[in-house]
Parts: structure tokens; sequence; C-alpha cells
DNA sequence: CTCAAGGGACTTTTT
DNA sequence: GTCCCTTGAG
């Protein structure tokens, strides 16, 4: 969380905190939940906590552990405690629960198969692996998408289901596809080096629960546990703490059970809400007070979250003066939106002096972005845009690191086979498979195959010679990577495996990728500077470790002025003096597959939550009445998010295309939103059971999306006729499984919307 | 072995 | 509209 206003410049004794407040920073010892509502102040309460127990000498720094959501946040944590106290707090441990899991498995990888110098495989290379073994079990990517296997076995492992365990519960058939599969997985990880991003948080639960005395050891060093965004753990993170934190019960925990929007990420809710029941002698303390947002903004939001069941129940309160009313814009498409925010954001910058900086867009998906980015370029206003597509994403950077991460770690196999395509070296999948299968009877990494003449045998003397060149050069920088930088080592790297040369051939984009691998040079120089290199760390695992677990929003630093615009999850924990929320439209926002299930409409509502309270001053809800989602126009209705309470506490608006196309009916915002006007029941009905019928959908009647129903006969174009055995999804996002008659088609899954199924008569 | 063209599936959010 | 995979030509 960025300062909140009336904090920060005051140091431990804090006279302004307010009673609530100062409770939890002078709780004695034990348990403490310190239930924060958005804007209350909770990081400076975690702060203020933390430095009056280092500062009255109750503890020394190095016997504290803090877990927050984000670097960012760990840095500013950091950085605070280190104000407060005026010295950095040197030892303590501050970090994200990867970061902090990945530290402790470096340290005693042994223990979990590794060595310290292991690579964390993003999701990338984690489905790659899974790719790989599908095709070994024959389990075919048509029939089970590789992501969904890969997702399931991260809930799993997200929620400590051993493989054992998940093949004793496997019902379904798709659950025994993923057995074998997640039987193996651990095996792969482990004669690679590498572990997961699920594996950060798992392996660490293992270590400590299967080695008492690792366990005891950190035990009595952590006197104090603090943990950040609790509602957002998930069972593997809730049982580190636990076990970190049983002995001596000081733990403390902040949260909001109102702003948890991680649940698909294996996030329970549960976690903050039973604390009392986990920590019988738990000491609650509430934050209601709220010195973020105008009071406008924060009765739309306690307006919003109220519809809610699943919670503890809590209200803002506003401790800031009235402001600017909340307005609520209705657009005729999603371009029309875009320019609508764009001029607005002009606008306030020429009438009332306002920096870009003070203003945020916020939407729910990335794609949403596009269309705003071409509005804000056409006015020429700049922007950030965090997250969307992350930097250590790019191939160039991709490649690079496939490099390093081989250097650093002979063993790992994914990035062996990405090392050895970039560039192209006249080596592919043939003989790299070839290989594979070599070193697989050897019982050797890639690396080491191509180096070994014995095991290269099957290949042709050209291409047995690159792999050995292949491995020479490696070699040869691993011995250099022991005592040059990493900057030094990129730059060497791409002069001599000819990287840069392959990419100035490439022309414009080569050069701007060029330009990119520089900056990932420089980023590598900066870290050294920065933060001299973890304890126990050589520089380029380090580096490593930062590009993989590293977001988009830790890169956000105070530049230039510009408008930041994002998603709303990242959002959470920033705020804004004026914030935009876009896309308020039923089937994007909430999502139409949260309409089969309650707990994802609750989630969806809460992130909703999240964003309108990111306010300060101002706030704008836009929607627009018809929106181009891959391609095709589609026309849509107000997000069932603006109940006619919440409506009482908006100013309608429409933009002037809207009212020029006479579509808008008014400003209201009710009277011309197509659905719900042709059964004026229907809607509440709806909304109200959002998720237990069917019989709901008349916005999908809109979409053009036709409706069909298990066990009916369907036509396809290319695989012919076909019965329906399953349908999931619902409106744009329906999906159906067909069992299609000829045998060598066989089952497929389609998206209706996109399949153009006939129904058939045969 | 590599690259280009064509077709299919598909967009939720992130450490 | 995009990405990714397959396929076929060189």
């Amino acid at each position: 969380m960025i300062a909140s206003p009336p904090g920060e410049k005051l140091a431990t004794a804090g006279p302004s905190l307010n009673d609530a407040q100062r409770e939890a920073v002078e709780h004695g010892s034990g348990p403490l939940l310190v239930l924060a509502g958005a804007g209350s102040g909770k990081t400076r309460v975690l702060t203020a906590r933390i430095a009056r127990l280092i500062g009255d000498g109750i503890v020394r720094p190095d016997q504290v552990l803090a877990v927050t959501f984000t670097n960012k946040a760990a840095g500013e944590m950091r950085e605070r405690i280190g104000r407060l106290l005026g010295s950095d707090p040197a030892g303590m441990w501050v970090g994200t629960f990867h970061a902090i899991g990945a530290r402790m498995l470096r340290a005693n990888a042994a223990l979990v198969g590794r060595t310290s110098a292991f690579t964390i495989y993003d999701e990338d290379d984690t489905l790659s692996v899974i790719k790989r073994l599908m095709d070994r079990h024959r389990v075919s990517p048509k029939t089970w998408t590789p992501r969904a296997i890969s997702s399931a076995i991260s809930d799993a492992r997200n929620a400590l289901v051993t493989p054992a365990e998940y093949a004793r519960l496997a019902q379904t058939p798709f659950a025994k596809a993923v057995v074998p599969v997640y039987n193996d997985l651990e095996g792969a990880f482990r004669a690679a080096n590498a572990v997961g991003f699920d594996d950060l948080l798992g392996l660490p639960v293992q270590l400590l629960t299967e080695h008492e005395d690792v366990r005891e050891r950190y035990e009595k060093r952590f006197r104090v546990i603090l943990v950040d965004e609790y509602q957002d753990t998930n069972r593997a993170q809730y049982e580190f703490v636990r076990l970190l934190g049983a002995r001596h019960g000081d733990v403390v925990v902040v949260g909001d059970d109102d702003q948890s929007i991680y649940g698909w990420r294996g996030a329970d809710v549960r976690n903050i809400l039973d604390f009392e029941r986990d920590y019988p002698s738990a000491k609650v303390v509430r934050l209601e007070e709220n010195y973020r947002s105008t009071p406008q903004v924060l009765a739309l939001a306690n307006a919003v979250i109220s519809e809610n069941e699943e919670r503890r129940g809590k209200v803002l309160r506003a401790t800031r003066p009235s402001g600017d009313p909340v307005v609520l814009v209705a657009a005729l498409d999603d371009r029309d939106e875009a320019d609508y925010i764009a001029a607005e954001i002009e606008q306030r910058r020429s009438r009332n002096g306002e920096p870009l900086g003070a203003n945020a867009i916020l939407y729910r998906t990335n794609a949403q972005s596009r269309v705003l980015e071409e509005s804000l370029r056409r006015r020429a206003i700049p922007y950030r845009l965090v997250g969307a597509v992350r930097f250590y994403d790019r191939r160039e950077i991709k490649d690079l690191l496939a490099w390093l991460r081989l250097i650093a770690n002979p063993a790992d196999d994914e990035a062996f086979r990405r090392a050895i395509t970039a560039p192209r070296r006249g080596i592919g999948e043939t003989t790299v498979e070839m290989l594979a299968v070599a070193a697989a009877d050897a019982g050797v990494p890639l690396l080491e195959a191509a180096r070994r003449e014995d095991l290269t045998t099957g290949a042709r003397i050209a291409t047995r010679n690159a792999l050995a060149d292949f491995a020479a050069v490696v070699g040869r920088f691993r011995v250099k990577a022991a005592d040059s930088s990493v900057d030094r080592l990129i730059l060497s790297l791409v002069d001599e495996i000819g990287y840069a040369n392959a990419l100035r051939a490439e022309g414009p984009e080569g050069l701007e990728r060029l330009d990119n691998v520089a900056e990932l040079a420089r980023g590598a120089a900066e870290l050294v500077i920065d933060e001299g290199g973890e304890v126990g760390l050589r520089p380029l695992d380090h580096f490593l470790q930062r590009a993989t677990l590293v977001a988009g929003l830790d890169l956000l630093g105070p530049d230039a002025d510009a408008v930041t615009m994002m998603t709303l999850h990242t959002a959470k924990g920033l705020e804004f003096p004026v914030v935009f929320i876009a896309g308020l439209e039923n089937g994007l926002f909430p999502l139409s597959r949260s309409f089969d299930d309650p707990a994802l409409l609750e989630e969806e509502r809460r992130l909703f939550y999240v964003g309108i309270t990111r306010a300060e001053r101002k706030l704008y809800l836009t929607w627009a009445r018809s929106r181009r989602r891959n391609g095709e126009l589609i026309s849509s209705a107000i997000s069932t998010f603006m109940t006619p309470a919440a409506e009482k506490l908006v100013e309608p608006q429409a933009t002037i295309r809207l009212r020029a196309s006479g579509r808008s009916g008014g400003v209201g915002i009710r009277a011309e939103s197509p659905p719900r006007d042709w059964d004026d029941d229907a809607p509440r009905t709806w909304r109200r059971d959002a998720s237990r019928e069917r019989a709901v959908h008349m916005d999908e009647m809109s979409q053009d999306v036709p409706a069909f129903v298990q066990g009916e006969r369907v036509k396809h174009k290319t695989f012919g006729s076909g019965t329906i055995s399953a349908m999931a999804g619902a409106g744009r996002d329906a999906k159906v499984t067909v069992d299609f008659d000829d045998e060598n088609v066989g089952r497929k899954r389609l998206v209706v919307a996109f399949a153009g199924l006939e129904r058939g008569f045969d």
C-alpha cells in the first residue's frame, strides 16, 4: 500500500494513530488479527508495530518474518520501518511467500533433492514439462488441454494434496488423466534441479513437516511473524505460517475478507474468517476508519459489498470531507468508452491542472487495455501499462534468460531446449528428441548428453559437432560466470553466441529487441547495486530468481507524469486520486462464468469493491452498450453489481455519442438496458439467484449464441454429426463437449460461439 | 532443418 | 483479432 494520508511522516510514537490502530500497534504478544478495511492505514499499523518491537528492544530485526503480497509492498515495508527506526532493519526477512519460500529452500536444498542453484520454472516452463509428460503417458492434448491438467495439478499442490492422495481420490476420467502426469512431475522437476511456483510454497511446508530440526531452527529464529493480505492465503501458505508460528503463537495477520480476490488461485477466505478458531487466544482489532476516500466513494463501496453473504461484515467510515459524486457513464461502444475516459482525463488536466499521474484506469481483463491505449495515444496522453505483457515474457528476454539459466543450472532441460535454438544453429526438434531419449537412458541432463560423444552417436557428424560446440560454449560461460557480473555476462553472451547479429538481421523489430536486451543488462547492473546480492546466493541465481518472481507491478517506478492502467487485481493495495473503472457490463464484470457459481460471483463483487476503494477523490464507472470481443461486436447490459441501491449513489451520464445515437433514452441507467426491459420481473430474480438457474441468461440471448442442451444431436461442418455430452460456461464462453460419431474424431470440446454447430436431425 | 501459410481454439485475474 | 499448432515446400 502506498502512503495513507495522515500518517506518513510521523514516527513510532504516532500521536495521530486512532484508538484501534494504537491497540494493534501496542498489542503485547500472542496471536492478533487485524481486520483492516480498505484505506484504514494497515500498512502503517504493521510498520509501526514492527518498529516498536525492534525499537523497544523486544526483538532483533533478524527475529522478524514479514510476508507481503508483492515485492513492491515488501520493499516499501522495509523502507518505512527503516525510516521509523532510523536504520535499515538488517537481517529481517521481508518478502512474498514465494520469495521467502525460495530463500528457505536455497538454504536447505539438499533436503528436498535440489542444489542451492535450482531454477524456478515459471508457468510456461511448467506447461512444457506437463505437455511432455502427457505425451509420454499418451494423454492427448485434444481430450484434455495441458492448461487444464496443469491447473488441476496446481490446485492439488496448493491444497497440499500429494500425487498418491490424488491418485486415490481420482474418480472422473479427467482426474484419472491427471494422475500419471502429476505422479511424474516431481521427478521431472527434481531431475532438472528445478522447482515450480507452487513448489515454492509446498516444498517449504514439506521441509518443515518432515525435518523437525529445521522447523525448530526457524521456529526459534522467527519470534515474530506478520502476514499481510492474509485473506489471500491458500492452504499451503496457511500451513507454512502455522508451522512456524505454532510454538510461540506470536502471529500477527492483517487482512480484509472483503478484499479476497484470489480464490481462483487456491486462496481460501476461511483462513481469515476462522482465524480465532485456529488461534483461540487471538485478539481481534478492526480498523474501519477510512483515511483514503470521500464519503461518496465509501457509500458506494459499502452498498456494493453488503450484497455479499460470505463475510464478517464491516462498514467503512469516512474521515474525509464530502467530495464529488461518483458518476456512472454509459457509452455507445468500447471505443466510445475509451474516448470518453481519455477526453475526461485531458479535461481534468487542462481545467483543474490535475497531473496525469493522479489518474488510474482499471479493468477486469487485460484485453480491454488495447482500446484504451489507442484512445490515449490519439490524444498524446502518456500512460503506463502495468502487467499485461511482462518484460520478462518477451521472446528475446526469454532466450537470454534460458542461456543464463543453463549457465547457472546445467540440469535445466527446459532452458537447454530454448537456448539451443537461440539463435538457430541447425539443431531442431528431431535432434533434441533423439538427445532426450539418450539422456533419459543415461540418466543425465540434456546438456551433459550433448557434451558426451557416446550419447550422440545417432546423429550426423555435423549435428554432433554442433551439439558439442554448444555444450562447450555453455561450459566456457559457466567458468566466466564465476567472476563476472551478470550484466557483463549478458553483454558478452549476446555477442559470442551470435545473438546480436541474428537480431540485427531481423530488421527494425530486431533492433528494438536488441534494445530490450541492453535494458536487461542495465537492469542486472542495477540489481547488484540495489540489493548487493542476497546472502549465500550467487549474483546470477539472485538475478534469475528475481526475473521469475517479480511481477509487473514491482517494476512500477515513480516515473514521468503518466496515467496508470492495470487490471483490478493488480490494483489491490494501491490508491489514486482519480479512478476509472471501465467495462461494467454483465459477462465482462462480472465475467459470465461466475453466473453459475455464487462463490465466484461474490469474488467478482469483492473485486469491484477493491476497485472502488482505490479512489481517493473521484470515481468514474463506465460501461458500453456494445463491445468488441474477439473481433465481434456484441451488445451488453449494465453490470448486475449496479443494484438499485447502488444506482442511488451514483450520478448517471451518457457520452455525447451515445446521446447522439438516440439510443440513450435520456441519461437513465435502466430504461435503455435491453435485457432488463423485456421482462420487468426477471432481472430481479435473476440478480437474487444469479447462480442457481440457467433460465437466467437473458443477456445471452442478445449475443446470438445458440443454446444447446445435453444429449442433443448436432452437426459440425468438418467433424460431422455427434451428440452433446457435456456443457460448461454461459453466453459467449459457453463450451460443449461433443462425442462425434466418427471414431477418428471422437470427443471434442468446442466453444459454441465459434464452432458453428447446427442442430442435427439425423 | 527452417520457415511461411493456413487453420483451429480461444481471453479472467497472478506469484 | 491473436496465438499456437500443424503442414508442406524449399
